[in-house]
DNA sequence: GTGCGTTTGTATGGTTTCGGACAGACAACG
DNA sequence: CGTTGTCTGTCCGAAACCATACAAACGCAC
C-alpha cells in the first residue's frame, strides 16, 4: 500500500492547493499507483486517460525530435501534477512524460477530474494557476538551455530531483541525465566528476547523492529558484 | 484606420477559431491599435490588462534572464493571441512580451474577455486549445534550443516572421535576431550571408526580404512544422 | 554632400560541446 | 568464481559558438 499522507497533510502540493472541498469530493476517486522508473506515463498525441499526483518521484516532461531524439522541457515533482493536456480537458497531449526517478503517484481519471473543475471555479483556477506555472517553466527552461552551461544546468537538475526523491540518494545514470539535459554523455560525466571534486555531490554507479545542497544552490543557474518562486506566487499563495 | 478584416475574414486566427456568435459578442470591445516595433506589450509579472489578436505583424515571447540577456521562447502572429495569462484569467504574466514586426492588432480588456469566457464553453475550449498549443510551441522552442543549429533555427524564426508580415520584406536586423535566438551577432552575420548566396533571402540594412520560401523550409529544423501542425489539429479544426 | 548613428562584414583566439571510441570498474547472476 | 551487462572515466579531432574588436557600408538629417 502507497503512503500518501505525511502525517495529515496529503503529500503533493497541487492537491493541496486545491479548496478543501474540492479536494474531499476527489478524495474517492484517487487511485494510488507505482511511478516505475523509465515508464512512459503517457505518449505526445495521445489521449489523456488520467492525471497524476507525485507523491515521491520526478516526472519528465520531453519533446521528441523526428530523429529520435529527445531533450526534457520540464520536471514534475511532489507539487505537481502529471499531464496537462488533462488538466485543460483537451482531447490529445502535446509532448511525452516519462519517470526520472521512481516513486509513487495518486492519479484520477481525466474527465473525472474535469466534470469536478467545471463545476468548482476555486478547482478551475488552481488548475489555470498551474498551468501558467507550467508555461513559465517550460520558457524558462528554453531559455535555460540557450543561455546556461552545463554544469548549471545539471546542478539545477539535481535540485529539482533531489527535491521530489524525498531521499538524499536516488538513482541516476550519466546517460540518462544526459539525454535528458540534451548533452553528451561524457559530457555529463566530466561535470558529475567535477561536482564530486568540489564535494557537491556523490557518484557511484547509477546512484547520486546530493551531500552539499547549498553548494549545489550555489552552482545551479537562476532559474531553479525562478520557477520555485513563480510556483510559490501562483499555486502555493491563495 | 486599422483595416482588420480581409474581405468578410477576420484576419486572425484566434478569433476566427471562436464560436460565431461569441465572436459577435466579443466584437463591439476590440478596439484596434497599432503594434509599434519593439514595444513592450507586457512585461513579466504584470497585471495583464488586455489581451491582443494580431492582424499583421509579430510578437515575440521573451524570458529575461536576471544579468539582462533575454531569449524568445515564442512568437505569436497572425494566428495568435498575446497574453497567455490574460486568456487563463491570472493576476499576473509569466514572461515578457516584444513587438518584433510591426503591424496592427485587435485587443479586448482582460476582464471581458475573462467573463465571456466563463459564461461560453465553447469559447473556453478554444481557449483551452490554444493554451495546450502555445505550451507545445514553448516545448518545441526549448528542444529547438538545444538540439538545432543556429541556421536551422534562424530559418525557422524567418518563415515565422514571413507568415505574419503579409510580405515578403520586413524589417529585422542581425542585432535583433541574434537577441532572439540568443547567439552573438556575428554568428546571425554569417548565417545571414550563407543563406544570401545561397539565394534564400535578401538581406540589406535591417531588411531582409524572403526570396525562396521553399528554400527556407527545407533549411528549416522541423520545429515550424511540428507547431504548425499541432496549431492546425488543436485550434483550426474543431 | 557631409556628418553621424546604425547596421553589416570580418577577424581572432578561446571555450564549449560534439561525435565517436575504448578501457576500466562495478554489480548482478548463474 | 567467472560471465555479462551496465555504468563511468578518459581521449581525441572536429565543429560550433563565444567574446571582443574594428572597419566598411548604408541612410537619414542637416
Amino acid at each position: 500500500m502507497v503512503e500518501y499522507t505525511r502525517g495529515d497533510v496529503i503529500a503533493n502540493g497541487f492537491l493541496r492547493a486545491l479548496p478543501p472541498d474540492a479536494l474531499t469530493r476527489l478524495r474517492p476517486h484517487l487511485e494510488p499507483v507505482e511511478l516505475v522508473r523509465r515508464q512512459s506515463i503517457y505518449a505526445a498525441g495521445e489521449d489523456p486517460a488520467y492525471i497524476y499526483f507525485p507523491i515521491r518521484g520526478l516526472v519528465s516532461l520531453v519533446k521528441a525530435m523526428s530523429d529520435g531524439r529527445v531533450v526534457e522541457v520540464g520536471a514534475v515533482g511532489v507539487e505537481g501534477a502529471v499531464c496537462l493536456s488533462g488538466l485543460l480537458a483537451l482531447p490529445e497531449t502535446v509532448f511525452e512524460s516519462l519517470v526520472q526517478l521512481p516513486g509513487a503517484a495518486l492519479r484520477i481519471k481525466s474527465a473525472l477530474f474535469r466534470d469536478e473543475a467545471a463545476r468548482d471555479p476555486g478547482m478551475a483556477d488552481v488548475v489555470r494557476r498551474y498551468v501558467a506555472v507550467s508555461l513559465g517553466q517550460i520558457a524558462q527552461t528554453a531559455a535555460c538551455n540557450r543561455l546556461h552551461s552545463l554544469e548549471e544546468r545539471c546542478c539545477r537538475w539535481l535540485l529539482l530531483a533531489h527535491d521530489s526523491a524525498r531521499d538524499d540518494t536516488f538513482q541516476l545514470t550519466h546517460e540518462f541525465l544526459a539525454l535528458m539535459l540534451g548533452v553528451q554523455r561524457p559530457g555529463v560525466t566530466i561535470t558529475a566528476r567535477a561536482l564530486q571534486r568540489a564535494g557537491l555531490i556523490n557518484y557511484q554507479n547509477g546512484r547520486v547523492t546530493v551531500a552539499d545542497r547549498p553548494g549545489l544552490e550555489a552552482n545551479a543557474c537562476e532559474c531553479y529558484a525562478a520557477v520555485r518562486h513563480q510556483y510559490e506566487a501562483l499555486v502555493e499563495r491563495r
